[in-house]
DNA sequence: TAGGCCATGTAATGTGTTACATGATTAG
DNA sequence: CTAATCATGTAACACATTACATGGCCTA
Protein backbone atom coordinates (compact mmCIF):
# COMPACT_ATOMS: atom_id res chain seq x y z
CA UNK A 1 0.00 0.00 0.00
CA UNK A 2 2.78 2.07 0.41
CA UNK A 3 3.52 3.79 -2.84
CA UNK A 4 -0.01 4.97 -3.59
CA UNK A 5 0.94 7.03 -0.16
CA UNK A 6 4.31 8.05 -1.46
CA UNK A 7 2.76 8.70 -4.61
CA UNK A 8 0.26 11.25 -2.39
CA UNK A 9 2.89 12.75 -1.01
CA UNK A 10 4.90 13.49 -3.97
CA UNK A 11 2.18 15.12 -5.77
CA UNK A 12 1.44 18.28 -3.50
CA UNK A 13 2.62 19.47 -6.14
CA UNK A 14 0.60 18.69 -9.36
CA UNK A 15 2.55 16.19 -11.58
CA UNK A 16 2.58 13.71 -14.27
CA UNK A 17 3.63 10.40 -13.85
CA UNK A 18 6.95 10.75 -16.05
CA UNK A 19 7.51 13.51 -13.46
CA UNK A 20 7.07 11.36 -10.80
CA UNK A 21 9.21 8.81 -12.01
CA UNK A 22 11.71 11.62 -12.21
CA UNK A 23 11.24 12.47 -8.64
CA UNK A 24 11.82 9.04 -7.20
CA UNK A 25 15.37 9.12 -9.46
CA UNK A 26 16.30 12.57 -7.50
CA UNK A 27 15.54 12.85 -4.33
CA UNK A 28 13.56 9.21 -3.09
CA UNK A 29 15.23 6.70 -4.76
CA UNK A 30 17.43 6.21 -1.34
CA UNK A 31 14.02 4.52 0.20
CA UNK A 32 11.84 3.98 -2.62
CA UNK A 33 11.69 3.03 -5.92
CA UNK A 34 9.24 2.58 -8.74
CA UNK A 35 8.95 2.29 -12.99
CA UNK A 36 6.30 4.10 -14.74
CA UNK A 37 4.84 0.84 -15.70
CA UNK A 38 3.87 0.34 -11.71
CA UNK A 39 3.23 4.43 -11.72
CA UNK A 40 1.17 4.87 -14.63
CA UNK A 41 -1.40 2.36 -13.14
CA UNK A 42 -1.41 3.14 -10.09
CA UNK A 43 -2.29 6.99 -10.87
CA UNK A 44 -5.34 5.88 -12.30
CA UNK A 45 -6.47 3.93 -9.09
CA UNK A 46 -5.80 6.46 -7.44
CA UNK A 47 -7.48 8.43 -9.41
CA UNK A 48 -10.71 6.27 -9.35
CA UNK A 49 -10.81 6.23 -5.74
CA UNK A 50 -10.84 9.87 -5.56
CA UNK A 51 -8.02 10.88 -4.39
CA UNK A 52 -6.03 12.33 -7.30
CA UNK A 53 -7.75 14.35 -10.30
CA UNK A 54 -6.52 14.61 -13.61
CA UNK A 55 -6.37 16.73 -16.72
CA UNK A 56 -4.68 16.85 -19.83
CA UNK A 57 -2.29 19.40 -21.00
CA UNK A 58 -0.31 19.88 -24.00
CA UNK A 59 2.92 19.35 -23.64
CA UNK A 60 5.74 21.58 -25.94
CA UNK A 61 7.98 18.41 -26.79
CA UNK A 62 5.85 14.65 -26.69
CA UNK A 63 2.47 13.34 -26.37
CA UNK A 64 -0.56 15.35 -24.34
CA UNK A 65 0.61 15.56 -19.99
CA UNK A 66 -1.74 13.97 -18.23
CA UNK A 67 -1.23 16.04 -14.71
CA UNK A 68 -2.82 14.88 -11.51
CA UNK A 69 -3.26 16.90 -8.60
CA UNK A 70 -4.33 15.60 -4.67
CA UNK A 71 -7.75 16.06 -4.05
CA UNK A 72 -9.26 16.95 -0.69
CA UNK A 73 -9.91 13.00 -0.11
CA UNK A 74 -6.34 12.10 -1.18
CA UNK A 75 -4.65 14.80 1.28
CA UNK A 76 -6.91 13.34 3.98
CA UNK A 77 -5.26 9.45 3.00
CA UNK A 78 -1.74 10.74 2.75
CA UNK A 79 -2.72 12.76 6.49
CA UNK A 80 -3.93 9.44 8.00
CA UNK A 81 -0.63 7.60 6.51
CA UNK A 82 1.51 9.88 8.00
CA UNK A 83 0.03 10.12 11.45
CA UNK A 84 -1.02 5.81 11.72
CA UNK A 85 2.82 5.77 13.23
CA UNK A 86 5.90 4.26 11.58
CA UNK A 87 5.27 1.48 9.46
CA UNK A 88 7.72 -0.87 9.92
CA UNK A 89 7.81 -3.46 7.90
CA UNK A 90 9.36 -7.03 7.03
CA UNK A 91 12.58 -5.91 6.01
CA UNK A 92 14.62 -8.27 3.70
CA UNK A 93 17.96 -8.70 3.41
CA UNK A 94 18.72 -11.24 0.28
CA UNK A 95 22.50 -10.19 0.50
CA UNK A 96 22.22 -11.50 4.63
CA UNK A 97 20.57 -14.29 3.51
CA UNK A 98 23.29 -15.18 1.08
CA UNK A 99 25.89 -14.69 3.91
CA UNK A 100 24.00 -17.09 6.36
CA UNK A 101 23.81 -19.92 4.05
CA UNK A 102 27.06 -19.52 2.95
CA UNK A 103 29.24 -22.05 4.93
CA UNK A 104 27.52 -24.84 1.88
CA UNK A 105 30.24 -23.37 -0.15
CA UNK A 106 32.92 -24.41 1.84
CA UNK A 107 35.12 -21.91 1.10
CA UNK A 108 36.06 -19.00 3.40
CA UNK A 109 37.66 -17.10 0.78
CA UNK A 110 34.42 -17.19 -0.96
CA UNK A 111 32.98 -15.41 1.85
CA UNK A 112 36.15 -13.03 1.96
CA UNK A 113 35.05 -12.17 -1.88
CA UNK A 114 31.44 -11.55 -1.11
CA UNK A 115 31.83 -9.31 1.47
CA UNK A 116 34.61 -7.38 0.07
CA UNK A 117 32.46 -7.26 -2.90
CA UNK A 118 29.91 -5.92 -0.46
CA UNK A 119 31.60 -3.35 1.07
CA UNK A 120 32.19 -1.79 -2.27
CA UNK A 121 28.89 -1.55 -2.59
CA UNK A 122 28.24 0.01 0.37
CA UNK A 123 30.88 2.01 0.43
CA UNK A 124 30.09 3.98 -2.85
CA UNK A 125 26.68 4.59 -1.87
CA UNK A 126 27.70 6.06 0.90
CA UNK A 127 29.85 8.05 -0.59
CA UNK A 128 26.81 9.53 -2.75
CA UNK A 129 24.86 9.74 0.65
CA UNK A 130 27.99 12.05 1.69
CA UNK A 131 27.52 14.16 -1.38
CA UNK A 132 24.44 15.07 -1.03
CA UNK A 133 24.68 16.11 2.39
CA UNK A 134 27.73 18.33 1.38
CA UNK A 135 25.38 20.03 -1.19
CA UNK A 136 22.42 20.32 1.58
CA UNK A 137 24.57 21.75 4.62
CA UNK A 138 26.55 24.10 1.64
CA UNK A 139 23.22 25.73 0.60
CA UNK A 140 21.23 25.70 3.64
CA UNK A 141 23.66 25.60 6.77
CA UNK A 142 24.95 23.04 9.32
CA UNK A 143 22.07 23.58 11.71
CA UNK A 144 19.12 21.55 10.04
CA UNK A 145 17.14 22.22 13.52
CA UNK A 146 16.86 25.83 11.47
CA UNK A 147 15.43 24.07 8.58
CA UNK A 148 12.45 24.98 6.64
CA UNK A 149 9.86 22.15 7.91
CA UNK A 150 10.08 20.23 4.71
CA UNK A 151 14.07 20.74 4.90
CA UNK A 152 14.43 19.25 8.73
CA UNK A 153 12.33 16.01 7.59
CA UNK A 154 14.73 15.62 4.17
CA UNK A 155 17.48 16.18 5.91
CA UNK A 156 16.40 13.93 8.87
CA UNK A 157 15.74 11.09 5.95
CA UNK A 158 19.08 11.28 4.86
CA UNK A 159 20.78 11.27 8.18
CA UNK A 160 19.09 7.56 8.22
CA UNK A 161 20.69 6.78 5.27
CA UNK A 162 24.09 7.82 6.40
CA UNK A 163 23.87 6.08 9.97
CA UNK A 164 22.80 2.97 8.43
CA UNK A 165 24.82 2.52 5.50
CA UNK A 166 27.73 3.24 7.31
CA UNK A 167 26.76 1.28 9.95
CA UNK A 168 26.99 -1.76 7.45
CA UNK A 169 30.50 -0.97 5.93
CA UNK A 170 31.51 -1.00 9.41
CA UNK A 171 30.04 -4.12 9.77
CA UNK A 172 32.00 -5.57 6.44
CA UNK A 173 34.92 -4.55 7.64
CA UNK A 174 34.58 -6.14 11.38
CA UNK A 175 33.76 -9.45 8.97
CA UNK A 176 36.57 -8.97 7.01
CA UNK A 177 38.77 -9.07 10.40
CA UNK A 178 37.34 -11.97 11.51
CA UNK A 179 37.67 -14.11 8.52
CA UNK A 180 41.15 -12.66 8.30
CA UNK A 181 42.18 -14.06 11.88
CA UNK A 182 39.63 -17.00 10.76
CA UNK A 183 42.20 -17.93 7.74
CA UNK A 184 45.09 -17.04 9.65
CA UNK A 185 44.15 -19.63 13.06
CA UNK A 186 43.02 -22.22 10.53
CA UNK A 187 44.59 -21.36 7.56
CA UNK A 188 43.64 -25.17 6.01
CA UNK A 189 40.18 -24.41 6.14
CA UNK A 190 40.66 -22.09 3.16
CA UNK A 191 41.53 -24.70 1.13
CA UNK A 192 38.88 -27.61 2.18
CA UNK A 193 37.21 -29.27 0.14
CA UNK A 194 34.01 -27.54 -1.06
CA UNK A 195 30.88 -30.41 -0.33
CA UNK A 196 32.53 -31.91 2.64
CA UNK A 197 31.86 -29.83 6.08
CA UNK A 198 34.90 -29.32 7.39
CA UNK A 199 32.78 -29.56 11.15
CA UNK A 200 30.23 -31.75 13.17
CA UNK A 201 29.50 -29.47 15.62
CA UNK A 202 26.32 -27.91 15.83
CA UNK A 203 25.98 -23.61 15.05
CA UNK A 204 24.68 -21.35 17.07
CA UNK A 205 21.35 -20.73 16.18
CA UNK B 1 13.61 -14.93 -6.78
CA UNK B 2 14.79 -15.10 -3.18
CA UNK B 3 12.53 -17.30 -1.52
CA UNK B 4 13.66 -20.27 -3.79
CA UNK B 5 17.15 -19.79 -2.50
CA UNK B 6 16.04 -19.51 1.20
CA UNK B 7 13.98 -22.29 0.73
CA UNK B 8 16.91 -24.22 -0.75
CA UNK B 9 19.24 -22.93 1.71
CA UNK B 10 17.18 -24.50 4.71
CA UNK B 11 16.42 -27.66 3.11
CA UNK B 12 19.91 -28.90 3.34
CA UNK B 13 18.15 -30.85 6.77
CA UNK B 14 14.84 -32.52 5.12
CA UNK B 15 12.18 -30.87 6.08
CA UNK B 16 8.27 -29.93 5.32
CA UNK B 17 6.59 -26.75 4.65
CA UNK B 18 5.32 -26.83 8.21
CA UNK B 19 9.02 -26.97 9.59
CA UNK B 20 10.18 -24.14 7.23
CA UNK B 21 7.87 -21.66 8.37
CA UNK B 22 9.37 -22.83 12.39
CA UNK B 23 12.90 -21.90 10.59
CA UNK B 24 11.85 -18.79 9.63
CA UNK B 25 10.25 -17.80 13.28
CA UNK B 26 13.56 -19.41 14.91
CA UNK B 27 16.92 -18.29 13.46
CA UNK B 28 15.60 -16.39 10.09
CA UNK B 29 13.20 -13.87 11.09
CA UNK B 30 15.50 -11.16 11.39
CA UNK B 31 16.27 -10.95 7.77
CA UNK B 32 13.26 -12.55 5.38
CA UNK B 33 10.16 -14.02 6.40
CA UNK B 34 7.16 -16.37 4.30
CA UNK B 35 3.66 -17.40 5.46
CA UNK B 36 2.71 -20.95 4.70
CA UNK B 37 0.26 -19.73 1.83
CA UNK B 38 3.24 -18.61 0.46
CA UNK B 39 5.85 -21.91 1.47
CA UNK B 40 3.39 -24.23 -0.15
CA UNK B 41 3.43 -23.08 -3.12
CA UNK B 42 7.08 -22.48 -4.15
CA UNK B 43 7.94 -25.59 -2.58
CA UNK B 44 5.51 -27.39 -5.01
CA UNK B 45 7.16 -25.44 -7.82
CA UNK B 46 10.41 -25.87 -6.89
CA UNK B 47 9.53 -29.76 -6.69
CA UNK B 48 8.44 -29.39 -10.75
CA UNK B 49 11.77 -27.57 -11.70
CA UNK B 50 13.70 -31.05 -10.09
CA UNK B 51 15.56 -28.51 -7.51
CA UNK B 52 13.52 -30.63 -4.52
CA UNK B 53 12.10 -34.37 -4.53
CA UNK B 54 9.34 -34.98 -1.80
CA UNK B 55 7.60 -38.08 -0.40
CA UNK B 56 5.00 -38.53 2.67
CA UNK B 57 5.36 -39.54 5.81
CA UNK B 58 3.39 -40.32 7.98
CA UNK B 59 2.90 -38.19 11.46
CA UNK B 60 2.74 -38.72 14.95
CA UNK B 61 0.00 -36.01 15.17
CA UNK B 62 -1.49 -34.58 12.63
CA UNK B 63 -1.92 -35.56 8.51
CA UNK B 64 1.28 -36.69 6.70
CA UNK B 65 3.97 -35.10 6.45
CA UNK B 66 5.59 -34.19 3.22
CA UNK B 67 9.07 -33.68 3.38
CA UNK B 68 11.36 -32.28 1.05
CA UNK B 69 14.95 -32.71 0.15
CA UNK B 70 17.24 -31.62 -1.88
CA UNK B 71 18.09 -32.72 -5.39
CA UNK B 72 21.71 -32.30 -7.26
CA UNK B 73 20.27 -29.52 -9.31
CA UNK B 74 18.79 -28.11 -6.11
CA UNK B 75 22.28 -27.60 -4.76
CA UNK B 76 23.65 -26.40 -7.79
CA UNK B 77 21.46 -23.76 -8.04
CA UNK B 78 22.10 -22.80 -4.07
CA UNK B 79 25.47 -22.50 -5.29
CA UNK B 80 25.38 -20.87 -8.05
CA UNK B 81 22.72 -18.21 -6.48
CA UNK B 82 25.62 -17.87 -3.21
CA UNK B 83 28.45 -17.75 -5.94
CA UNK B 84 26.62 -14.76 -8.10
CA UNK B 85 28.00 -11.79 -5.50
CA UNK B 86 25.89 -10.08 -3.10
CA UNK B 87 22.06 -9.58 -4.19
CA UNK B 88 21.60 -5.96 -3.33
CA UNK B 89 17.77 -5.56 -3.68
CA UNK B 90 16.20 -2.03 -3.73
CA UNK B 91 15.77 -1.74 -0.46
CA UNK B 92 13.01 0.28 0.73
CA UNK B 93 11.73 1.95 3.95
CA UNK B 94 7.92 3.01 4.57
CA UNK B 95 8.87 4.73 7.84
CA UNK B 96 11.42 6.74 5.88
CA UNK B 97 9.31 7.93 3.27
CA UNK B 98 6.78 8.73 6.01
CA UNK B 99 9.04 11.14 7.44
CA UNK B 100 10.07 12.60 4.55
CA UNK B 101 6.58 13.68 4.10
CA UNK B 102 5.81 14.45 7.23
CA UNK B 103 6.32 17.88 7.48
CA UNK B 104 3.20 18.44 5.78
CA UNK B 105 1.11 17.61 8.75
CA UNK B 106 2.58 20.85 9.82
CA UNK B 107 3.39 20.21 13.80
CA UNK B 108 6.58 19.17 14.66
CA UNK B 109 5.49 17.73 17.62
CA UNK B 110 3.42 14.76 15.77
CA UNK B 111 6.92 14.11 14.01
CA UNK B 112 8.18 13.82 17.62
CA UNK B 113 6.10 11.19 18.71
CA UNK B 114 7.02 9.55 15.35
CA UNK B 115 10.24 9.37 16.07
CA UNK B 116 9.93 8.41 19.38
CA UNK B 117 7.45 4.91 18.73
CA UNK B 118 10.00 4.07 15.80
CA UNK B 119 13.26 4.53 18.80
CA UNK B 120 10.59 2.22 20.75
CA UNK B 121 10.11 -0.14 18.39
CA UNK B 122 14.08 -0.07 17.00
CA UNK B 123 15.44 -0.41 20.51
CA UNK B 124 13.53 -3.57 21.22
CA UNK B 125 14.41 -5.60 18.40
CA UNK B 126 18.05 -4.38 18.74
CA UNK B 127 17.21 -6.27 22.57
CA UNK B 128 16.60 -8.90 21.08
CA UNK B 129 19.76 -9.09 18.86
CA UNK B 130 21.80 -8.15 22.02
CA UNK B 131 19.81 -11.04 23.86
CA UNK B 132 20.45 -13.87 20.65
CA UNK B 133 24.21 -12.54 20.78
CA UNK B 134 24.55 -13.70 24.48
CA UNK B 135 22.97 -16.82 24.47
CA UNK B 136 25.60 -17.84 21.06
CA UNK B 137 28.59 -16.42 22.86
CA UNK B 138 27.62 -18.04 25.77
CA UNK B 139 26.98 -21.52 23.92
CA UNK B 140 30.56 -21.08 21.53
CA UNK B 141 32.87 -18.55 23.25
CA UNK B 142 33.40 -14.87 22.26
CA UNK B 143 36.04 -15.82 19.19
CA UNK B 144 33.51 -16.69 16.46
CA UNK B 145 36.70 -16.63 14.06
CA UNK B 146 36.91 -20.20 15.56
CA UNK B 147 33.04 -21.38 15.66
CA UNK B 148 31.81 -24.10 12.84
CA UNK B 149 31.56 -22.77 9.36
CA UNK B 150 28.00 -22.46 9.36
CA UNK B 151 28.07 -20.63 13.11
CA UNK B 152 30.55 -18.39 11.89
CA UNK B 153 28.48 -17.02 9.02
CA UNK B 154 25.17 -17.20 11.11
CA UNK B 155 26.90 -15.01 13.43
CA UNK B 156 28.12 -12.06 11.31
CA UNK B 157 24.59 -12.11 9.75
CA UNK B 158 23.63 -11.68 13.15
CA UNK B 159 25.98 -8.74 13.88
CA UNK B 160 25.51 -6.89 11.09
CA UNK B 161 21.36 -6.11 12.46
CA UNK B 162 22.93 -5.49 15.40
CA UNK B 163 24.99 -2.95 13.49
CA UNK B 164 22.45 -1.81 11.51
CA UNK B 165 19.53 -1.67 13.99
CA UNK B 166 22.00 0.18 16.45
CA UNK B 167 23.07 2.49 13.78
CA UNK B 168 19.10 3.58 13.64
CA UNK B 169 18.74 3.96 17.27
CA UNK B 170 21.10 6.40 17.71
CA UNK B 171 19.84 8.16 14.13
CA UNK B 172 16.56 8.16 16.10
CA UNK B 173 18.43 9.96 19.35
CA UNK B 174 20.29 12.57 16.84
CA UNK B 175 17.00 13.28 14.85
CA UNK B 176 15.22 13.33 18.87
CA UNK B 177 17.75 15.88 19.57
CA UNK B 178 17.55 17.82 16.86
CA UNK B 179 13.84 18.45 17.43
CA UNK B 180 14.34 19.77 20.55
CA UNK B 181 17.00 21.78 19.83
CA UNK B 182 14.31 23.67 16.71
CA UNK B 183 11.39 23.00 19.88
CA UNK B 184 13.71 25.56 21.46
CA UNK B 185 14.33 27.97 19.31
CA UNK B 186 11.10 28.77 17.43
CA UNK B 187 8.88 27.63 20.05
CA UNK B 188 5.91 28.64 17.90
CA UNK B 189 6.42 26.24 15.13
CA UNK B 190 5.16 23.80 17.16
CA UNK B 191 1.54 24.91 17.50
CA UNK B 192 1.04 26.44 14.13
CA UNK B 193 -1.83 25.54 12.28
CA UNK B 194 -1.29 21.95 10.67
CA UNK B 195 -2.87 22.91 6.73
CA UNK B 196 -0.56 26.33 6.07
CA UNK B 197 2.89 25.96 5.25
CA UNK B 198 4.79 28.29 7.62
CA UNK B 199 7.30 28.87 5.30
CA UNK B 200 7.90 29.77 1.63
CA UNK B 201 11.94 28.92 1.04
CA UNK B 202 12.58 26.18 -0.95
CA UNK B 203 13.70 23.07 0.90
CA UNK B 204 16.78 20.78 0.40
CA UNK B 205 16.04 18.34 -2.47
C1' DT C 1 -14.40 -28.43 26.35
C1' DA C 2 -11.65 -24.85 24.59
C1' DG C 3 -7.64 -23.45 22.60
C1' DG C 4 -3.23 -24.42 20.71
C1' DC C 5 -0.22 -27.04 17.87
C1' DC C 6 0.45 -30.13 13.95
C1' DA C 7 -0.21 -30.27 9.02
C1' DT C 8 -2.07 -29.70 4.69
C1' DG C 9 -3.47 -26.65 1.09
C1' DT C 10 -6.61 -23.08 -2.23
C1' DA C 11 -8.54 -18.47 -3.69
C1' DA C 12 -8.60 -13.80 -4.06
C1' DT C 13 -6.27 -9.86 -4.09
C1' DG C 14 -2.45 -6.74 -3.98
C1' DT C 15 2.23 -5.25 -5.33
C1' DG C 16 6.18 -5.04 -8.38
C1' DT C 17 9.22 -6.13 -12.59
C1' DT C 18 10.22 -6.88 -17.40
C1' DA C 19 9.08 -6.66 -21.91
C1' DC C 20 6.40 -4.67 -25.44
C1' DA C 21 4.49 -0.75 -28.22
C1' DT C 22 4.26 4.08 -29.99
C1' DG C 23 5.78 8.49 -31.58
C1' DA C 24 7.33 13.57 -31.45
C1' DT C 25 11.18 16.85 -30.40
C1' DT C 26 15.80 18.21 -29.65
C1' DA C 27 20.81 18.19 -29.11
C1' DG C 28 25.11 16.57 -30.86
C1' DC D 1 21.35 10.92 -38.83
C1' DT D 2 21.34 9.17 -34.31
C1' DA D 3 20.55 9.00 -29.69
C1' DA D 4 18.45 10.95 -25.70
C1' DT D 5 14.54 12.93 -23.59
C1' DC D 6 9.61 13.62 -23.31
C1' DA D 7 5.39 11.13 -22.69
C1' DT D 8 1.96 7.80 -22.86
C1' DG D 9 0.46 3.27 -21.74
C1' DT D 10 -0.55 -2.43 -21.93
C1' DA D 11 0.50 -7.42 -21.07
C1' DA D 12 2.56 -11.08 -18.94
C1' DC D 13 4.59 -12.74 -15.27
C1' DA D 14 6.56 -13.00 -10.54
C1' DC D 15 6.21 -12.37 -5.78
C1' DA D 16 3.56 -11.72 -1.34
C1' DT D 17 -0.46 -11.22 1.95
C1' DT D 18 -4.90 -12.28 3.82
C1' DA D 19 -8.67 -15.00 4.21
C1' DC D 20 -10.71 -19.37 3.71
C1' DA D 21 -11.07 -24.46 4.53
C1' DT D 22 -10.12 -28.91 7.00
C1' DG D 23 -9.28 -31.94 10.77
C1' DG D 24 -6.85 -34.80 14.40
C1' DC D 25 -4.28 -34.79 18.80
C1' DC D 26 -2.92 -32.91 23.22
C1' DT D 27 -3.05 -30.03 27.29
C1' DA D 28 -5.17 -27.06 30.73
Amino acid sequence: MSLDHILLGLLREPATGYDLKNAFSENVRHFWSAELSQIYPTLKRLEQRRMLRSRLEPSPKGPNRRVYTLTDEGRKELMRWLRGGPAVGTERFAYLAQLYFMDAVGDIDETRAFMTALRDHLSRWLAQLWAVEREVIAAYGDAPERYSGAGFHQFAALRMGIHSVGSKVAWCDETLAAIDRRLASMPHAATAAGTEPDDREESPS
